[in-house]
Parts: C-alpha cells; sequence; structure tokens
DNA sequence: ACGGTTCATACT
DNA sequence: TAGTATGAA
C-alpha cells in the first residue's frame, strides 16, 4: 500500500491529467472519418467479436461499456464503429498507444514536473508554477479568463439557477480575498487549461483533468467530469466531497480492502471512516496502511508527483483462454512444449524489440528477465495456478532471450509439478515476459553502447540491426561478450555492494533521493492536525464587473497572462521536442522559481538538468575492485566519468554570482530521452554530437547539484 | 474460466 | 533477493 507523508499544510497544487477514451483517440486520429461516431477499440475478433478496451463517449451514450464482447456492443448499438488493435507476433500490440502516450508525457514535461501514471494519465506538480502566477499574475488581476478555464468545475460552487456557471466560476478564480490555498487552485486551473489546450493542438487528443491539493484528491477529480473537462477541488470542500463518496471510489480502495472495509468495518463511505482512530485501523490493517487510511479519509496524502516519464520495467504476454490453452505435453517427446517455446519466442520478441528501443532512445539497460506462467486444470475442482515466477540475468538479442525465458519456463515447471497432481491436465493459460530493473547508462561511455551495437552506435535504429536474431553478427557477437564480462563486472546496480553510480537521463529518478537526504523532515508523519477547514465560499461571492465578463472573448487576450509563465508556448510539432535545447529549458525553469525556498530550488536544480541529471548516489562507496573487473575499455570510460566528481570540494569557493545558472553547451546537445521504448524519431545525429561533451558536462552538473544542496541561493 | 495486457508497489 | 499479491487502467 502506498506509504502517506502527510505534510502539515498541503499548500501544492497538483493535477491529474486523464486522456479521455485514450485507444479510441489514438484510433480516430489515424482515422479522422471516425470522429465524432460511437467508436470502440476492439481486440481478437475471433471471439463473440472481440473484447472492447476503450469506448468513445458517444458510444457510451448507448450504453456500450467496456466489458462488452464486440457483438454485445453491435447490438445496443448497431451503428457502432470498430476498431482494432494493432496485432503483432500473434497478440496486441500497443506500440502505438505507448508512443502516443508518450506524446502527451512529452509536451507536458517540457512545462512542468511530472509523473507518468500509466499510459494514458499524468500527475503534475504545479505548486511552483501556481506559486509564482499567484505572486506576480494573481488571477484578480485577470480581465478576461480564457474559455477553457471558465468550462471548470470547481467543487462547493453555487450552482443556482438562473446563475451563469461561467460567471460563477470567473468569480471564483479572480475572488481577491480568497483562501490562499483556494488561490493558488486557481492558478493551478489556469495554467491545466492552458496545458490541456496545448495538448490539444500538438496531438489532437483531449483530456481531463483534476486539480487538487494532493495527488489523490486530483486522481478523483480528473474522472468527474469527462471528457475534456477539468475539475477542481478547493480546500474547503474536500470533507463534503469525501463524506457521501462510496468508499471503493477511492483509489487504492477498488479492491479488496475496499472490500474488507466495507464487510469488516462497516464503512460505505470515505466519511464513515473518520470514526476510526488510527490505532484501530493500524491494528486491522497494519501500520502503514493504517495511517494511510486514516489520512485518506480526510482527504490527506502526502505522496509527491514523481518526476518520472519512462516505465520502469517492459512486459509482453498473452493469456490463452479456455480451450486455447497450451498443453505442455505433446504426443510425440520432441514435440513437448512445443506450444510454449512457439509463444515464449513470440514474447520475446516484442520484449526484446522493446528494450532495444529503450537502450537506443534512452540509454537504459533492463538487467532482470522474468517468466510468469499460469496454468490451467480442469477437472472435478477446476483451479488456477501460476507457476512460482523465475528470473535471471537479461541478455541482450532475441535469441538469448528466447532461449533464457524457455530455461526459466523449465525451472517453474519443475517446481510447479511436484506439488498437488502429478502431471494431469494442467495447460498454460498465460505466459509472459517482462524486462525489468531499468538502469540507465552514462552516454559518455560510449564503449558500453557499442557492447550492445557492435562498432557502430547509431547503427541500432536502422531496421536491420533490431532484428537483431542470432544471425545478426555485430550485435550477437558484442552481445556475448558483454555477457561473458559482465558475470564478473558487477555492472553499476548489480548486486555487489557497488550502489548506482549511473547518471538518470530520466530526469527526477534521482531527485527524490536528493530530496530525501537533504530534507528528512518530509518523512515525519504530522497528524493531530486539524482535519477539515469549515469555509464557506460560497456565501462570499465578491460582487465583480460583469462587463469584463461580457466582453467579446479572445483566447490569445484570456491566455495572455498564462503564456507569459511558458517561455517556450508554441513549439512546431510534438516530435521536435526531442531535439530542443536544453539552455531554453533551464530559463524555463528559472522564469518559475526565482523566490522559491531553499528545496524547492534544489528541485529546480534537478529539474532543469533533466536529460543530462547526473544521479550518483552512494559514488563514494564504489568498490575500487569493481571497477578494475570491468573491460579496459569501459574501465577508461568509467574513471573519466568518475574523475571530476571530485571537485565538489573546490567549486563552492567559486560559487557562480547569484545561483545562476550558465548554459552548458552540453545541455544544448543533449537529446531529450522522452521518447518511449518503440518511438521511431531518429536522434542520431543529436546522439553523435553529444557524446565525448557529455561526461564532462555529466560531471559539472553533479558538482553542480552538490553545491546547489548545500548553499541555496535565496534571491 | 477471462475483456486482455501492462504497469506499479507493498509485503515477505 | 526473488517471488507473491494486490490494484489500477
Amino acid at each position: 500500500m502506498p506509504v502517506a507523508k502527510p505534510e502539515s499544510s498541503d499548500a501544492r497544487v497538483i493535477a491529474h491529467v486523464d486522456m479521455d477514451c485514450f485507444y479510441v483517440q489514438v484510433e480516430q486520429r489515424k482515422q479522422p472519418n471516425l470522429r465524432g461516431l460511437p467508436t470502440a477499440v476492439v481486440q481478437y475478433n475471433e471471439w463473440k467479436g472481440g473484447g472492447l478496451i476503450a469506448v468513445s463517449y458517444e458510444a457510451r451514450n448507448y450504453g456500450v461499456k467496456r466489458s462488452m464482447r464486440g457483438e454485445e456492443a453491435k447490438q445496443v448499438c448497431p451503428q457502432i464503429q470498430l476498431v482494432q488493435v494493432p496485432v503483432a507476433r500473434g497478440k496486441a500490440d500497443l506500440n502505438t498507444y505507448r508512443n502516443a502516450g508518450s506524446e502527451v508525457v512529452s509536451i507536458l514535461a517540457r512545462k512542468v514536473r511530472c509523473e507518468r501514471a500509466s499510459i494514458d494519465e499524468v500527475y503534475l506538480d504545479l505548486t511552483d508554477a501556481a506559486e509564482k502566477m499567484l505572486a506576480e499574475a494573481p488571477p484578480e488581476n485577470l480581465q478576461l479568463v480564457d474559455e477553457e478555464t471558465l468550462k471548470s468545475h470547481v467543487l462547493g460552487l453555487n450552482d443556482e439557477k438562473g446563475i451563469d456557471a461561467k460567471e460563477n466560476v470567473r468569480e471564483w478564480l479572480c475572488k481577491k480575498d480568497a483562501d490562499r490555498r483556494d488561490k493558488l487552485l486557481a492558478c493551478g486551473s489556469l495554467i491545466v487549461a492552458e496545458l490541456r489546450m496545448q495538448v490539444l493542438k500538438e496531438t489532437e487528443f483531449t483530456c481531463s483533468a483534476g486539480i487538487a491539493h494532493n495527488k489523490i484528491l486530483a486522481k478523483l477529480a480528473s474522472a468527474m467530469n469527462k471528457p475534456a473537462q477539468q475539475t477542481v477541488v478547493p480546500f474547503s470542500s474536500v470533507k463534503g466531497l469525501l463524506d457521501s463518496l462510496p468508499i471503493k471510489k477511492m483509489k487504492q480502495l477498488g479492491g479488496k480492502l475496499g472490500s474488507s472495509l466495507q464487510s469488516d468495518l462497516g464503512v460505505s463511505t470515505v466519511g464513515d471512516l473518520l470514526q476510526f482512530s488510527e490505532e484501530k485501523l493500524q491494528e486491522r490493517y497494519g501500520s502503514n496502511t493504517g495511517t494511510w487510511l486514516w489520512n485518506i479519509a480526510r482527504g490527506i496524502s502526502g505522496e509527491e508527483v514523481q518526476g518520472r516519464l519512462l516505465p520502469k520495467s517492459h512486459g509482453s504476454g498473452k493469456t490463452f483462454p479456455g480451450p486455447r490453452a497450451l498443453k505442455t505435453i505433446a504426443s510425440s517427446s520432441a514435440d513437448t512444449f512445443r506450444q510454449v517455446q512457439h509463444w515464449l519466442n513470440e514474447l520475446c520478441e516484442e520484449l526484446s524489440e522493446r528494450i532495444r528501443s529503450d537502450l537506443d532512445q534512452n540509454k537504459r539497460i533492463a538487467r532482470t528477465l522474468t517468466l510468469h506462467a499460469s496454468a490451467y486444470k480442469s477437472g472435478d475442482t477446476d483451479s488456477q495456478k501460476n507457476f512460482p515466477s523465475k528470473s535471471c540475468h537479461l541478455r541482450y538479442g532475441t535469441a538469448k532471450m528466447q532461449e533464457d525465458a524457455f530455461n526459466l519456463f523449465q525451472a517453474g515447471l519443475r517446481e510447479f509439478k511436484p506439488q498437488g497432481s502429478q502431471n494431469s491436465g494442467w495447460r498454460i493459460t498465460g505466459l509472459s515476459v517482462s524486462a525489468s530493473k531499468i538502469v540507465e547508462i552514462p552516454s559518455g561511455t560510449s564503449s558500453i553502447m557499442k557492447y550492445f551495437h557492435g562498432q557502430n552506435p547509431s547503427a541500432s535504429l536502422s531496421k536491420q540491426s533490431q532484428d537483431d536474431d542470432i544471425q545478426e553478427p555485430s550485435v550477437s557477437e558484442s552481445c556475448s561478450e558483454m555477457n561473458l564480462t559482465e558475470q564478473e563486472m558487477k555492472f553499476p546496480g548489480e548486486d555487489s555492494n557497488t550502489k548506482c553510480v549511473m547518471p538518470c537521463l530520466d530526469q527526477q529518478e534521482h531527485k527524490q533521493d536528493l530530496q530525501k537526504d537533504q530534507n528528512p523532515s518530509c518523512l515525519l508523519p504530522s497528524k493531530g492536525q486539524d482535519d477539515f477547514q469549515e469555509a464557506s465560499l460560497r456565501n462570499s461571492v465578491s460582487s465583480s464587473n460583469r462587463t469584463d465578463a461580457k466582453r467579446k472573448t479572445s483566447k490569445d487576450k484570456g491566455t495572455h497572462s498564462i503564456l507569459r509563465f511558458f517561455k517556450k508556448t508554441d513549439p512546431p510539432s510534438s516530435l521536435s521536442l526531442i531535439k530542443e535545447e536544453h539552455g531554453d529549458n533551464l530559463q524555463d525553469v528559472e522564469a518559475l522559481s526565482p523566490t522559491a525556498s531553499a528545496r524547492e530550488n534544489a528541485r529546480h536544480v534537478e529539474e532543469g538538468r533533466e536529460s543530462i541529471a547526473a544521479c550518483s548516489y552512494k559514488v563514494d562507496e564504489i568498490d575500487p575492485s569493481v571497477i578494475e573487473e570491468l573491460p579496459p575499455e569501459i574501465q577508461e570510460e568509467f574513471r573519466a566519468w568518475l574523475r571530476p566528481r571530485k571537485r565538489p570540494d573546490i567549486l563552492p569557493q567559486t560559487p557562480p554570482s547569484e545561483g545562476k545558472f550558465y548554459p552548458d553547451p552540453v545541455e544544448t546537445t543533449l537529446p531529450k530521452p522522452l521518447a518511449d521504448a518503440g518511438h521511431n524519431v531518429s536522434n542520431d545525429d543529436l546522439e553523435q554530437k553529444s557524446v565525448g561533451l557529455v561526461r564532462d558536462g555529466l560531471c559539472r552538473n553533479v558538482v553542480r547539484a552538490r553545491w546547489r544542496d548545500y548553499n541555496f541561493p535565496t534571491g
């Protein structure tokens, strides 16, 4: 269960962005003639028309639901357009959706701190941007508010008949003597509306959003008004919202835990939870979950927006329902496992391709291969069981992965067999392979890339080398070499005492570490705070100038004040962002936080670094002997990479004036690692350019980050 | 014995 | 650690 880290005054501004029926939108963008029609995305057409995995809102109006089969949907909505999920290697291929999701994340991440929560959801931390807006251009000064923001739903606002909803919202947004927290949320609403419009402009996708003081409330709100709308949860309406909210609606409570609360404690709404002491909840559900529940009941959640834009693992799996279950024992012994092996090969092929893309685009290496299998036995007591999942070191190369996966399968089967019935009647109903423990490699250590790619570092971007079977010499040779050496070399992140020394290409992974290091107080539980603030916004609506609102609204005018917070507002295309220059981003970041607190400052240091972010935790603990075990070429790279790290002792003596960041040539040449695995954006030349500069750039950034930790400019 | 697939996280 | 289980989308 999520560990809540409550903060006494939750003055954050958090947003949850939720793409509307995302797969449908992706397909509609591909086939614009489907726009506006009742549409659903369906996979595996054979049985009863396939299963629906996304349903457009037009189709929902006819009663089409996600749990339906294609045929069912046709019954309730004969005109429904059913679009097939792409199929590759005999299984659903979600790459187009992954890539579309990456497009969205990339756009948002240009502006604010993001966490990719799923393929179509993102959390945003807008605290700094909202603070800055409030300080420099508060909504109360706005003469015009753009239409998109005016369409916001503000929970707790009076919806009296006869009163123009938009005018109501406008008054709330611009209310001069409002609670400061409300003002921050108002700023957040303006920003989110702007971001949503930007996403729409660049991707043609609509999304909905929730704006609140923490993630769980933002998430709750984003689902309340869909599609293409946004919902704000003012602090003062939290209690009213939760009091009557069915417990299962709360994230994390939709499953067994929620059921237990209902049946064991008689809790039916979140408000009902308030009766129980923290101790009582802990006693029943453990200390972590108990505390979490206690907080959730009060709308408290300190979970931070993790700055993570890339997935932490990749998986490829398939189920073989009912009659299609795989036979493990075929008629002839030569045929044993033939089906299993076939499908493992397919799954590994896909997985191999995806981790290869991840390596190419994000310089990340997956280190662990895991196999899951489930089996089904028909008989008197039909039962479904999982094999014990098995994992091993991941070797790159499709053929190797296939070989390893099959061995893992057999290992799992060996342990599975002895228990229960000997061997009879068990058929495989599910297989999946996944790649995890993904670590980032220093971009500067080009030899590592060569080990995976052969001589030409950019060769992997060509189609040919993507097909890295055994017959692809440069790849498989270099891979085997890698694998041989790797047994002893204890690659960073490996099981030795060597900690991660890798620079994070991904923006914020290490930021948390910094924050933890520097701000352990955020881990302290702070209970005993006021549960809710009793406030009534509805009674304090100030009179306003109607003529302003009635004036013809021009979007440009209306959003002008918002745009000022984002210097880069109109990039040519979503793809171009991968080549965006880093210096600009640094400026953006600075613009957003000139007067932020020390902690916030440190944060921005991290955010500004983004792709060249140099994490390097526990670097001092690295065992020198480990390096000596590396192949000479890599040793050299690592030494060079590590060397300048000793400079923090020196650098603080010559701090940059005003703590300002100077543009770094490295930062302007590095590609952003936002593209998801499988995202086919060629950034060859950028990679080429960055090699060589990166290493030093990384080190300098480490130094800066370190320095920043202890020398917070307050200006 | 299913909407199928993918991902994250907590617990042990 | 590896492996299991839960939860969400």
